[in-house]
DNA sequence: CTGCTATTAGGACATTTGTCCTAATGACAG
DNA sequence: CTGTCATTAGGACAAATGTCCTAATAGCAG
């Protein structure tokens, strides 16, 4: 095994065990006994819980910025394009009943350890955030596309949250479809009345 | 110093550090410290951690119970009562920006935990959502006010977390504005067409 | 094979954790 | 004052934690 291998099994396993147990609830044991090596051994490849966390995240950065990469290829409009970050709800919606969105719970736990990766993991959401700021200007929302993109983040932040909690599948499903409504009307208005139209109208 | 009074110092700062630092890296240390009594102390008030949580817990569910009557006694039409709960995100935008929503937060984190407490915390969602639904139900939307109610509640949590990832000021009142305006148009599609509009359309 | 370096196992270390015990102190009824 | 019981301080305890050290092993260059 060698240790490029070796590392990235360990990376790996603290990324799922810090998804699913919590950054700081983590124990090198426990990352040891999954990936099958010993305590002792993890200081040769990381100094410190606080590199294995960097690196998680590192591996979270390469891994999404790939993944937007990969929908701009498969996806023809802005539209289509924005479709794949709402259906991610769908697509993890099982992990996001149990253990909620991978970025926003831990951004919301390493900001109340006021951990110095805080930055580094919020880096995530800005990912997302250009992105989507990126999509809605090719949409011909330039005027409003950052504002859209946060409005978007937030909604799924919430969605998110609230299937975690209530662990409620219908729910998910039912707020998945209201932002496909809620994009075809971004659109629509694009169309018809370029950045004319309030950044804000909703739901009801 | 009379014995209730010792206890609730101690449900009061652990209330306090779990939001801040979060229930787990709270130590018995800390609250110790906080209220100012030796650790031995602890447990002639309580027997575990787990027993500070719940007190925790029952104490935030009666304070937000007590806040949604007074909301119900202040706001004279449904609508501005929904109003007073989108105004708890710039009541609280300070604490928010630093450290999340106080439910949201705790139940990702009992979640990842798999804390025997983590219906109890959720039940603090409940109480908003029964709330909510009451409100829109008063406000001729009764086809549709569970999920108007669960709609508004995953909103807020959306605006929370990324204001607490980006420390973001401006979004919280540019959100806080959208749902103002979302509410007016809930309020005004009930008294136009009883719920014959469908449950979510959206901003944009 | 020999020697070198990367990798690994195993355990030591001080610290912190939640839990529990005991003895001292305080308030107050009789 | 005396006796009782609630409250408190202080510390003991095992377990777990992050960190670090040392020695054994594996893989490979010469």
């Amino acid at each position: 095994m060698s240790d490029r291998s070796t590392r990235e099994q360990i990376v790996g396993a603290a990324d799922s065990l810090f998804y699913h147990q919590g950054f700081e609830h983590t124990s090198f044991a426990k990352i040891s006994h999954v990936v099958g090596i010993s305590r002792g051994n993890f200081y040769h490849h990381f100094k410190s819980k606080d590199q294995i966390l960097d690196a998680v995240i590192k591996d979270r950065l390469a891994q999404t910025q790939q993944m937007l990469e990969q929908w701009e290829v498969v996806g023809a409009s802005p539209r289509e394009r924005i479709g794949s970050f709402i259906d991610i709800l769908i697509a993890n919606r099982d992990d996001i009943q149990r253990y909620g969105c991978p970025v926003g719970t831990l951004c919301s736990e390493l900001a109340k350890l006021q951990h110095a990766a805080r930055d580094e993991a919020s880096h995530l959401f800005t990912l997302f955030r250009l992105w989507l700021t990126r999509q809605f200007e090719q949409m011909g929302r330039a005027a409003d596309a950052d504002d859209l993109a946060m409005h978007l983040l937030a909604r799924s932040q919430g969605v998110a949250t609230l299937a975690n909690a209530f662990n409620d599948e219908g729910f998910i499903r039912r707020e998945v479809a209201a932002l496909h409504d809620w994009l075809d009307l971004c659109a629509r208005n694009a169309a018809s009345a370029p950045s004319a139209t309030p950044p804000h109208q909703s739901n009801c």
